[in-house]
This record gives C-alpha cells, structure tokens and sequence, in this order.
DNA sequence: CCGCCGTTTTGATCTGGGTCAAAACGGCGG
DNA sequence: CCGCCGTTTTGACCCAGATCAAAACGGCGG
C-alpha cells in the first residue's frame, strides 16, 4: 500500500502473435496464418513491466488495450480516501483496459503484482481490423462479453455468499484458470497478498486468513505463506454448491 | 417469488429505429439518416413484455439482444437453492443480453417489473451492420465497455460500502438515469421492490426499508411505498462522497 | 365494497465478520 | 548472516446488518 510504484517502463519490442504460445488463448484466437500476419502489424509494442509498476491508472485516457504475455496483475478501482476495491486479477492471455472504451478513460488502476510483459493493442487498430476479420471481430465481442459475464459472477459472490464460499469460489476459479493455461490445477503460488483477496471478495485480510485456516483444518488445502494446494477440490466445490450459484 | 411467470409473448411488429425517440439514446446513437435506415432493416421484430414476462431465461440460447423501447426490467442470476442475485436494473434505451455473447447461452433470468416493449437485434446482423458502419461498431463497444464499467462500480459498492452508502448510490443513480431520459430526477416510482433492491445492493429488505426510513427521518428523501421524491440531493452525494469512490 | 395476500414497516435479538491488538513469520537489503 | 519491515496468523471483543416476529398497509379480484 505504501509502496512507491513506479510510473511504467516502456520497451519498445517486435511483438508476433504468430509465434507467441498463447495465441490459442489470447485475442487472435482461431485466426488463419494470414490474418495472424494482419495481427501482428497491428499489434507492434510489447512493454516490459515490474511488480509494483501500473498498466494505465485510473482516470488516464486510453491510448490502448493490453493483452498479458506474462505475468499477473490486479485492477482496482479507487476510493477517494484512498482504500481500494480490487475488481480482478489478470494473468497470461486475458485482455485488459476494456473498461475505458466507453469514456475514453480509464476508471481502475491497472498494477503489476509479478514482473510482467504485455502487449499493446492500440483500439483503432483493432476497430479497424475487426471490421477485416470477422472471426477477430466475434473474438472480441466474446471476450468483452465473457468479462461482463465475470463480473456478474462477482456480483453473485459479493452480494450473496458467505465468507467460506467467497473463499471457494476465488479458488476454484484460479485452479480452473491456471489448469487452462496448462499449469497445475492443484498446486499455485498466490500472488496477492491476503489484504489483496479481501479486498477482492469484499472480505478483511483477518477474516480471509482465519478462512484459510479454517480449510486447512477441514483438510481441504495446505498453505503455506503464498504457496497453496488444493487437497479436496470436490470438498470445496461442494462448498459453494450448498447455497452456491448456477455458473 | 412464488408468482407464476408466462414464457414471453411474442407480438411481432415492424420497428422503425429512424422514427423512435429514443434513437440518440440506443444503439443507433450518432448514425445518419442511411444508416438508420440499414439499422431499421436489421430490426423488425418488436415484443410486447408484461409484467413477469421473461425476455429471456438463464441457460437459454443467445438468439438476439434486446433493446428497451419502454418500460423496466431487472436482470438475476440464480443460485441452486432458488435464492436470486439481481445484477442490475434496464430501462428504456438500454441494451441486454450481451452477457451471452461469451458463450452463446444467457446466464441470467431477465424479467419483465412494468409492461415493456423491446426490439430483437439478432447478434449476426448486428456484427454485420457494425461491419460496414464504424461509427456503429464503435457505439457498440462503447455500450458494451459501460457495462462493464457498471459492474465495476457495483463491486465496489457490494465491496466496500456500508448500507447508507449502498442505498445513496442506488437513489443516486436511479435519479441520474431517469434525468437523462428526460423524466425528474427527484420524483419517481421505484419500479421493484424492497427485496429486490436488496438483493441488488447486497442487503435484506428490512435493511433496505429501515435505511430509507432513516433517510426519511434525515429528511433527505420522501417515501411513501414505491413513489420517491429526493429532497436533498446534494446531502445523498455527500453521505456516498464520504467514505465513497471516484466513479 | 370487502377480503385476501403480497409488501412494507418496525421492534427485539442474534451473529458473522469487522476491529483492535500483538506475536510470529519470512524475505530482502546491507 | 543479521536486522528490519511488510505480511500473516491468532486471540478477544464489538457492531452493522441479519434474522425472527408481528403488525400495518395497499392494491386487486370477486
């Protein structure tokens, strides 16, 4: 929190998402060789980020929208008396920014929790393309449409569940996120702090460390520090279907 | 709750977007008279919701979006238990349905709460048309992105604010909305009930009703049942603005 | 016009999670 | 390798809002 977080650090690289690894995952997802060509003209900024710097910050106009190589980070829209409400974490192959299209202005900070590198996407490229492709064009309607859907899932959990089944919930969606991008779905370093959760599930870090606690106890994980394992994923999936939700 | 909803009735009527009022408001926002005109060619099916009406359901098949022409609804998604988290409140000029985009199926129960009328855009003809229009398709993004950008205000209020605070955005906003429909901004029906303004804000009912007494007796609103007149706005934006955000 | 049923209000009491406090931990810089 | 500072854990206590209960209201169908 008191951190000094540097402005970001830009470098300037030759990004192709004709060889990047996560272009089954990523924006260009289902495109043909050529139209990965078309992408890759569009796409020609790859910025290189360290923890604690910003993607873009609150109220700064929208110059692009980023695609995450690698890394993590959270976005967080801020209280004027400084707390923050963290709105979500973001790892490799999700896009963000996409909250400023309507302004023109970003309304969270975006900050870089592990050393990361994202790719610029500047809009009206991407306006312009999308009107070219129509497979990038649905793509993207998809994934604008996929993080409104994300967000009604939070509302669900912010306005309706328990601490326990808060907890269960942001689990089991960070094992089912790593496991699509190849990593373990049982075992995972946390890369935010537990104050960082909280304020993700609307909970205080007390109350989401007791909750931890409490799961080890039950013998449904083991945490050490930032180091978790998930032992008994049906356990906790049961958990939040006892008054959980339908998605 | 235990009310019987009817499946929607379909009455299907020829829309003309270049003759609605609402056409600054909608979708078709900033098009000229060509383009209204194509945009009346995508659109010719109009239903007539009445009250308990679902425009759609939750698990169905995404087969167009809505555009409200009059009236109100409310968007829920369910949890197994039958319990509802209502994700937001439609008015006319509003467009819904876009959380199906991502996967094709709905993931939440829209319902009629007063006698509507909506327009079907099919997706397809939509992602055609915003082809060919780029003002269209930036309009559409823009739409789109501001949802998004509501639902990161809705975190932040289920997140972090107290009850007070929950209930002040609410009327806030609810004011703001029908001010720039051309209604008062002080004096309207609320169209749902306590407990869906509860479920909406994270709260029971009977919080809901104590607070909206309690600001009664501050002498900051005036309600009597559904009818609401705000007497001191500027106080409703200083009790959000004091432990409130920047959005 | 009456009766019924869903909604709203208000009161009394309870509790999950917040708050305050302090000790233990652990990673990084020197 | 040590010391420091941010993070995490755990305990004790408190309170905003939930829950339970019941009365008052109001709109609609007969």
């Amino acid at each position: 929190m008191a951190t000094p977080l540097r402005i970001v650090e830009v470098d300037k690289l030759k990004t192709a998402c004709s060889t990047c690894s996560l272009h089954e995952l990523c924006l260009p997802a289902g495109l043909s060789a050529n139209e990965l060509k078309a992408m890759d003209r569009m796409i020609d900024i790859r910025r290189s980020l360290k923890r604690g710097d910003y993607v873009f910050r609150a109220g700064a106009a929208l110059h692009a929208l980023y695609a995450i190589r690698t890394g993590f980070m959270k976005s967080c829209v801020l209280h004027e008396d400084g707390r923050e409400q963290v709105a979500g974490f973001h790892m490799m192959g999700d896009l963000i920014g996409m909250d400023a299209i309507g302004t023109g202005q970003h309304l969270c900070d975006a900050v870089v929790l592990e050393d990361s590198e994202v790719c610029e996407i500047p809009l009206k490229s991407l306006e312009l393309l999308s009107r070219e492709i129509p497979s990038l064009q649905q793509h993207f309607h998809r994934i604008m449409s996929r993080e409104i859907a994300r967000d009604y899932g939070v509302m669900l959990l912010l306005g309706s569940m328990r601490a326990e089944e808060r907890l269960a919930v942001f689990l089991l969606n960070l094992s089912q996120r790593f496991a699509a991008r190849g990593y373990s779905s049982t075992e995972f370093h946390l890369r935010m702090t537990r104050e960082e959760i909280g304020s993700y599930l609307g909970l205080k870090l007390e109350t989401v460390s007791r909750t931890l606690s409490q799961f080890q106890a039950q013998g449904l994980i083991a945490v050490q520090n930032k180091h978790l394992r998930i032992l008994k994923i049906d356990s906790l999936r049961e958990l939040v279907g006892q008054h959980g939700c339908r998605i």
